[in-house]
DNA sequence: CCCGGTCCTTAACAAATGTTGTGGGCGATC
DNA sequence: GATCGCCCACAACATTTGTTAAGGACCGGG
């Protein structure tokens, strides 16, 4: 399970990295100091642990400040599907509130730092915060929007621009977030990962892998991805690359 | 496009069928009393009917009344995949709200009788109206868990459990409804639809409707289906029968 | 330094699914 | 009552994708 670190330095939200970039709203004075209080403390979570498991009840809600999560399903034959992945800014554990309980799990990619907030007083949003709870709203629609594109993604793509689509997704959401340097962005993913993202076998994203790579639409060394062309990758994909995707932060 | 009938009869948000439901939360006075003000009218559309389209800033938010719409997003080459069925007590065009322009189109699949809501006066429930603003979210949550769902079925099911979940989900949603009457449903589903649905060709989804019949676990006459079994059927589907799922109705 | 684990790679083969084409039923329209 | 369009059925064949199996690279722990 995550592993709670000795909270090192924790960031006033006033400061937080993040809020700063254009694609977020900016929080005026007094919904900047509630999010402050509301936020209880940071955690550190290996790669590869489970955050939040299916079936439970989150004891917190959190917010990515830093990595890479995946939310997913596991199936009665012991398969997974890979719901979305989780960047910097994305909420985790919204649903427990919502639903009941969490409906899937939710797993680190790299190792992460969460900002961690208080599920009792989520309720002073809604009470007193309209637009944030305008925001609330806005972020799950925002999360219904990815679940979408990548539900036509799977069901009505064939596999060389399945993946064409993920990586340019990825490369997207990375750019509004500053995380693209020179066409290249961290590539955390095993190939069982993208599997179970796009619905195929691990042998078929080789081999699929290998093909993209081949055509010398992308590199990849180790860990990092250089898309080489975005404007061609992302017409194999079917992507929009103009699109600015501004989002909710709370 | 779609056709505005004279209004007939409206019904009053207090005498509402729907809300009388068990899976809904009873709101409370003033709650009724603004919802009853927030109502601008019903509207009836035909069966096939383009309700809302992608790309556009829809004028009005609406529930489903009466009758099945879907949700899809075309695809360059011109397929199509369904993002979800709505049935009577979803939302139709929240997304715009929040996302700026509807990303999908919705469809009528029957004749349908829609509630038409006034867009500029859901600000008041943010600002006036919290648990409706928690509900507005906790719907959002819904409908994203729906298409987790989808996506999880046609990214990891062979084509046979996957058409054997579709059944099983809509079931269970119209057994909520009150629409099951001796295990029979309304299928107002064309063959397309279904591939649509979950990513088959039509060719395909004949071969496993067949066999879905032939196995005996379901009868189709016209447009109705009837659940022989349905512990046997949630069982391939891998569904779970019980859960109850409340949900949220503006 | 060896060992076990995880990840990647490739091949040969098997199975699921897609494509093309043809025909029949049926309701709407002229 | 002809004709058109839509939906369903089914066959033959093509293609994509999955499965099984085997080996190599790499890494961390004993």
């Amino acid at each position: 399970m995550a592993r709670l670190e000795p909270m090192s330095t924790t960031t006033p939200c006033q400061r937080c990295a993040l809020r700063a970039l254009p694609i977020y709203r900016r929080l005026n004075e007094a919904e900047l100091a509630f999010v402050e209080k509301f936020k209880i403390g940071e955690m550190e979570v290996q790669a590869g642990s489970d955050i939040l498991l299916a079936g439970t009840h989150s004891a917190h809600l959190f917010t990515i400040y830093d990595g890479w999560c995946f939310r997913y399903d596991l199936m009665e034959d012991g398969g997974r599907q890979i719901l979305s992945l989780l960047l910097p800014g994305d909420f985790i554990g919204l649903q427990t509130e919502m639903l009941g309980t969490m409906q899937h799990s939710v797993q680190s990619l790299t190792d992460v730092r969460l900002c961690v907030f208080s599920r009792e007083r989520i309720w002073t949003i809604f009470e007193r915060f309209p637009q944030l709870s305008f925001d609330l709203t806005w972020a799950a629609a925002c999360g219904e929007r990815t679940v979408e594109v990548a539900l036509a993604n799977v069901g009505r793509r064939p596999s060389f621009e399945r993946l064409a689509a993920l990586v340019m997704h990825l490369y997207r959401q990375l750019e509004g977030l500053r995380l693209v340097k020179d066409g290249t962005i961290l590539w955390p993913l095993t190939q069982q990962h993208i599997a179970d993202l796009l619905g195929l076998s691990t042998v078929h994203v080789n081999r699929v892998l290998r093909r993209l790579i081949n055509s010398g639409l992308i590199r990849l060394d180790g860990r990092r991805l250089t898309v080489v062309d975005p404007g061609a990758l992302a017409e194999i994909a079917g992507v929009d690359l103009e699109k600015p995707l501004r989002r909710p932060l709370i």
